[in-house]
DNA sequence: TCTATAATTGATAATTATTATCAGTTAGTA
DNA sequence: TACTAACTGATAATAATTATCAATTATAGA
């Protein structure tokens, strides 16, 4: 069975402890979700949606995205007035380190976050819940177009 | 001279240097940006100006507060669909520790971010521009109440 | 000081993402 | 198979932000 596969098992199974029914249209978006590995906004995840089942509306969208977050399932991104981006693949809050040229995002491995964690409930006696990082940057691949740019 | 009249005026040079006009209602709103202790939202700086020039319309507060971040003088924080909160007295990213009870934002110090930033670069070669980090939970104050509400 | 003019203001309309509403449909259960 | 509450889909409502535009005003130059 594949990751994706596993992580859909879990959210239906998630969505069926709640009391949630399991409706075709939402099968298909938590599938989207399930994947996830771009990050896909909401008008995203409908038109996949809408490849399947045409008469998708986006309500529909936004009301399962919305019960899922509400159950922890997802991890929202929003960036102003722009559309959110959401996380289904890994719903706890985890760093992004988002391209800025290419709107790249991906999910950075970072230790040394711990230590950043102690030191701020050490320094304001917070219980800190959950966070939320985003590191703004040009990736290696963009970095090399503008080098390459510059030299031709 | 005062913390934040000394950033008033570096504001005001700020946008003179960039051939703005200097008016009463944009004085205004930037010398509540430039105190912004409570990193105020929009409604917030509107209210206050409102009280000194009662004519002020929301429009105005809006299109000072979009010069300046395109000058890179207040910094935004947005927060999905909430309205934004800005910083004109520490434009620059840092990080923000925010009381999901209270609302109360505030600005900790961090030493051990740098550590953070140099292993993002080490283990993925981004450049990092800039970066957003949000760390909610509950102030100590908060917490204090629910102990007494629990204890009585 | 007075004038010209382009930036700014203030009122309001438009836009955009998201949420609410509600009649008709359907998953799940007995 | 029938019942019922949850769900869908279409659309209206909401709320923050942006755009528009006539009237006002800060600033430079005579």
């Amino acid at each position: 069975m594949t990751d994706h596969k596993i992580r859909l098992e879990t959210m239906i199974q998630k969505m069926r402890a709640a009391g949630c029914r399991i409706t075709p249209q939402r099968i298909a978006i938590l599938s989207v979700l399930s994947i996830s590995k771009g990050h896909p906004s909401v008008e995203d995840i409908y038109e996949q949606v809408k490849a399947e089942y045409p008469t998708t509306s986006l309500a529909t969208v936004y009301k399962n995205i919305s019960m899922l977050k509400d159950l922890g399932e997802v991890q929202e991104l929003s960036f102003g007035t722009e559309s959110s981006r959401y996380d289904g693949n890994k719903p706890d809050p985890h760093p992004h380190l988002i391209c800025t040229r290419c709107k790249k995002i991906i999910d950075p491995d970072l230790e040394s976050l711990e230590s950043v964690s102690a030191e701020l409930v050490r320094e304001t006696g917070f219980s800190i819940t959950s966070h939320r990082l985003d590191f703004f940057g040009i990736c290696p691949a963009c970095q090399k177009k503008t080098l390459t740019d510059k030299g031709g």
